[in-house]
Order: C-alpha cells, then structure tokens, then sequence
DNA sequence: CTTGGCACTCGGGAACACAGAGTGCCAAGC
DNA sequence: GCTTGGCACTCTGTGTTCCCGAGTGCCAAG
C-alpha cells in the first residue's frame, strides 16, 4: 500500500527536513515540492506513512518528522548518492597528495572528510592483515634491552621495546636480524606465526633464548594491534547540532577505539557503503546518529574502512557522496605509493 | 589595602563558587566559613574587591563570582597544590607501568589525566630536540623509493618515504645506510645539520645524488616535527560544563595542533607548572577556559609538557596537584626506559 | 571597624492568555 | 474511489504580568 506519491512525500518530508530542521507540514509540502496534489491529500497519505511507521509526529498538532526506518526507506529506494562537484575533487585530490607517510595519509583524509562533511569523520589505519613484511630491523638500545621495528609494505611502522633475558653483544643481533628477514621479506602478516614457529630450532642453542624472546614480542604486537588504530576529526562539528541524546555520550563514544571500531562496520564486506541509522547502531549514546562507512585500499584488497558520524537527520545523498569520494582518493594515493 | 581577612574572604568565595557553581553572597559566606565575622563586615570587604577587580556580580544584587584576576591571585597566594591520595599514586603507576612503547606512553598519559581531573587532557609528545639519533634505516620499497626510519634514543621513530632521483641497487643503499649511522649515531637532533652538511662531499662522485635526496628529506623531517605532535583525550569532560564562550570554539581549538602547543605554554622554564587562566590566553574562544601545564621529561631535561584545559571554574589545586603527579610519573616511566 | 536594620533591586519561576501552525474528519466534487 | 476545500480542534511556543526571595548598599549605633 506505498504507490509512487506516497514514496515522493516521504522524500519530500526527509528532504525538508533535513534542510529545515524543523516538522514539516502538509502545506509547507505542497508549497515548496510540486506534488501536484492538495494539502489535504498529502495528509492522507501522511496519515498512512505515519501508521506504517515511516514518519511520526513529535506531539499532536505538529509537521511530521521521519523516523529512523523512514530514513532507512529513504536511503534505500529514494535517493541516490550526490557525486562531488569537480572543485571539490580537485581540492581533495590536491590535498591528499602532499601526505609524505602513512600517518599522514590518515591524518590528512580524516580532517578533509570533517571537513567536507561537516561532520566527525572516522578512519581506520589500514590493517596489517593484508600487509606484508618489508624489513625488520633490530636496534640495540643498551645492554639488555632492543627496539624491535617492523615496517611492512603499506608504510605502516610497528615499533616495541624488548627487554632481554641476557645481556647480548652486537653481532648476535645482527645475525638474528638477518635470519628474521631472510625468513620473513615478503611475507604476509596473518602467516608470519607459521613462518616463525619453528626459527628458534634452526639456530644455534645460545641463541635460542634471545630469539624466543623477540619472537614472542613480534608475535604480541601482532596480535594486539589486530584491533586496529582509529583516529577521528571534527568533533567540533557536533556542537552545533543538537542530538536526542546528550552530547557528552556521543563524545565518549568517540573515545573509545573498540567502539569506533564496531561503528565503522563488522561488515563481511569491507568495500561496501554502508549506512548505519539511529538505533540500527547498537550503542545506547548513540542513537540519534547515523554512520556512513565505506572501505578503502589499493585494488582489490579492501584494507580498512573509513566514515563520518552525524546526527540522525543528515544530508545522506550528500555524506555518502563525500565518503565514497574520500575513500576512492585515499585507495588512489594508497596504491600509488 | 588587601588585609589577610579580604584574602580569605576571597578564596572562600573562589572555593564555594566553584564547588557550587553559583555567585556566592555574603550570609551564606558567613555560614560556610567561619570567619568570625557577620555578613554586613564580609559585604563591606566584598566591595573592596570588586572596587580591586577580584570578584564581580552577573548583576546587581545577585553574589559575587571570582574575576580571571581574582583566580590569578587565589592560585598564587591562597591555595596549595593539593597531593593525590595514595590509592590515586598506585593507580596511576600501575596504569602507566604497563605501557609497552612511546606511542602507548603518550596515549596512557593522556587518558589517565583526563580521567583524573574530570577534564581536556593534552599532552605533547617528548621533543626530538632532545634526542639522540640511536639508528638510522633505510629500506628499500621499489626500484625508485625507499623508506628512510629515523630512531631516536626516546624511543621515538620517525618514518618518511622518498622518491629517488634514479634506479639504486641494494649495495648503495647499504653503503650509505652504513655512513650515516656511523656519523649521526648517538647524535643529538639538533647538531645533525652540521654532521651532515658536508657529507656528500666525502662520498664518491655517483653516489652524491642519492645522497643529497635522502639528506634533504632527512633535514626536512627535522624541521616539519619541530613543532611537536599534541593529543588530547576526554572531550566529552566539556560537555557538562557550560562555556561563557561555545563549546565549539573550545573543540576547534583543540583540534588545531599549533594552538594546542601555544596552550601548553611557550614558557622558557619548561618544568614549571604553570596556570593560565581565563583571558590570560590569547586565543579568542578559549577565554572561559583556564589551563594547567606542567613539564615532563627525564632528569633535568625536560623533554615536553602536558597539561589540562578546563573552565576557568575548575577546582585549581585539585586540577594542579593531578597534573603534577602526572608529570612526575611519566618523567619516571620515561626515565627507566 | 563592626554590626544589625532597612529599603531597594533584580532575576527567575509560575500563571495565564493567545496566536499560529497543523491535524483529522467530513461532505461534496471529479 | 480518490481528491479537495472547509472547519473545528489541539497543541506548542511566546510574550506578559506578577511575585517571591536572595542579595545588596547604606546608615546609624555599638
């Protein structure tokens, strides 16, 4: 029972009010979109959408304001994406490309989508998953301790201090140093464990201890950055807008990495642009906001995510247009380098 | 004019306004404090310091609220910085003892001390200026690019990619590697453009391009990170406390790093602990806002500062004695490592 | 210098009225 | 059967008025 008019009211009504901010009327309605039909009958089919559950009215006597499954329909069926006018192309593309490294690629996208958006904008550093080893480097700090580094192909630097069981001379560690990149150049992250497991049996017996020991460092740090790094921007965005919810739980959220992280998508597919409405997002706090994610990385393999969080009524054609677009840029930049 | 019972007076309005959050008139001074004196005597020194510009009332008859200057002089004359509790000590040891790198150093202070004061924490990475070149690394990404890792005795790693001019074998690469930690180790930061400026002279003929490349990348990425990373941590602590000024001038302020550095004080003395309050601070927008800093490092060189941004009502000897604990542990934890 | 008394001043909250926007329903028209 | 104009009704938000109470400044007495 949703014809074609009603479905172009609803559009109307989201529409309107995201731009206005305030309920919208059956009047107002048929002011300012030409449906080609009275107010009256626009209250009709208003009527209906409201049973149907797709707009409410904050109080009797009020416009109508869509509710989050009317804003699910709206994203769904009734709009599509908003490209980026050429300037703002450009100015993206101008600006992601003086990033000198990895974190600064990160950096520099996560203001510009704030920017762009006007919204807090979330990006995920690339996961190591997909990464391989480039180099590892081991660096004598004193007697008894080392800083283990690990670079991998997409820029990313891991670094750990490592205390050692024994005091360890130079050469040692330089030999060590070359098995490990012997073994280890080239090689994917998720398999250097397998790679690893049996090393300590191929050296001699007085190294084995000094190699457990970085071996078990290595091993750690992959495991722990395993739930990777987020950063956001634009906090100040939030200000102006007014949430259902208070501020304060939506800031605190943004604190938490984990939270973050789930925010972004525990999606299956990474590539997607997806769509995250009031309370689809399981976060008490979070309610009155939606999240735009979409992933990115180089060619085929998607390698982490990025979005922006905004309050419920957003301009969504507009946000999944700025996203789509940031995260193409940002694969550009990433596969070129 | 200023007698010790006008100063008392004085610091017990700051102390009552700032746990109640309302002007505070002269019969509730009275019955709070004892101070041996009615309410008329205590209105008649009310006037004085308002006359001074120490306490001013919103309007006419309603309490007196503390001025920036009557902060300024309850934080330098009235008030003692107040010592943690021993369960705070512990906790923040064991918090801290548990980090495993600089990065995680950093970030577990800053949220330590923002959920210690119940405010902004920021905190500014340790400056390289201080630092020692412990190791340099370049590696190899493709024919053209390689990656050049600078590590520092702090445990800082400094990472850039380079584009080279011409297609380099293995072998060159090595050879510099070679000559440029055999003249930069140990180095500090700031003498590495003199060690380096005549290097290329000393190298033969065919390597001096690449040479220059690497070197005027390397000088480069001194100069970029002089001025230092910031981050900041408990946003959400501004979201109860209501600003004379927006809550979104404050947030954008503390998104930009170079205020943010400006804030923590471009003071000679970089272990003070030092208070600006209010309108004390240049930046327009942050003038409801007061901030406490104090410097960190190990031994006598103090390495950066850290510090929080609250509302200029904050409860100062609280808020200073959470920040200098803070600073003094993380001094430890970076002086062991 | 301190103190009690006293008149004065505002801000904030409660009570109230009212205009305006918007609705639901109904009966007439296409 | 859908659409439309008319109409009574229902709210919210705003502006007004009024009043209470906290707090002050001043003054004269101790």
């Amino acid at each position: 029972m949703v014809d074609d008019r009603k479905l172009a009211v609803l559009r109307a009504i989201v529409e309107d009010y995201v731009s206005t901010n305030e309920p919208v009327g059956s009047k107002a309605l048929a002011d300012r979109h030409n449906l080609g039909v009275s107010p009256a009958t626009i209250r009709n089919d208003m009527a209906v959408l409201e049973e149907q559950g797709y707009i409410a009215q904050p109080h009797t006597s009020a416009g109508r304001v869509p509710t989050d499954k009317g804003y699910r329909l709206f994203v769904d069926r009734l709009s599509q994406v908003k490209p980026l006018s050429s300037a703002e192309r450009k100015a993206i593309e101008s600006f992601l490309a003086g990033a000198v490294d990895i974190d600064d690629v990160v950096m520099r996208t996560v203001r510009l989508l704030a920017q762009l958006t006007r919204q807090v904008a979330v990006v995920q550093y690339p996961m190591l998953t997909h990464s391989t080893v480039r180099h590892v480097e081991l660096v004598p700090l004193s007697e008894r301790r080392l800083m283990f580094v690990l670079i991998t192909n997409t820029g990313r630097v891991e670094q750990r201090v490592v205390e050692l069981p024994d005091v360890v001379d130079e050469q040692r560690v330089a030999h060590l140093r070359a098995i490990l990149n012997a073994s280890l150049d080239g090689c994917g992250l998720t398999s250097v464990p397998d790679k690893i497991a049996d090393l300590p049996e191929r050296l001699p017996t007085e190294d084995r201890p000094l190699a457990a020991t970085i071996l078990s460092v290595l091993l750690e740090s992959l495991v722990d950055r395993h739930d990777e790094k987020i950063v956001f921007a634009g906090a100040a965005n939030l200000a102006g807008a007014d949430f259902t919810v208070g501020l304060r739980d939506v800031l605190e959220a943004l604190e938490e990495q984990v939270v973050l992280m789930r925010l972004l998508g525990e999606t299956s597919d990474l590539s997607a642009l997806t769509v995250r409405i009031g309370s689809e997002n399981p976060y008490t706090g979070l309610q009155g906001t939606s999240i735009v994610a979409a992933g990115y990385g180089s060619g085929d393999k998607q390698l982490a995510r990025l979005g922006v969080l905004g309050p419920t009524r957003m301009d969504y054609p507009v946000t999944m247009g700025a996203v789509r677009a940031v995260a193409r840029y940002v694969s550009q930049i990433l596969a070129a380098s």
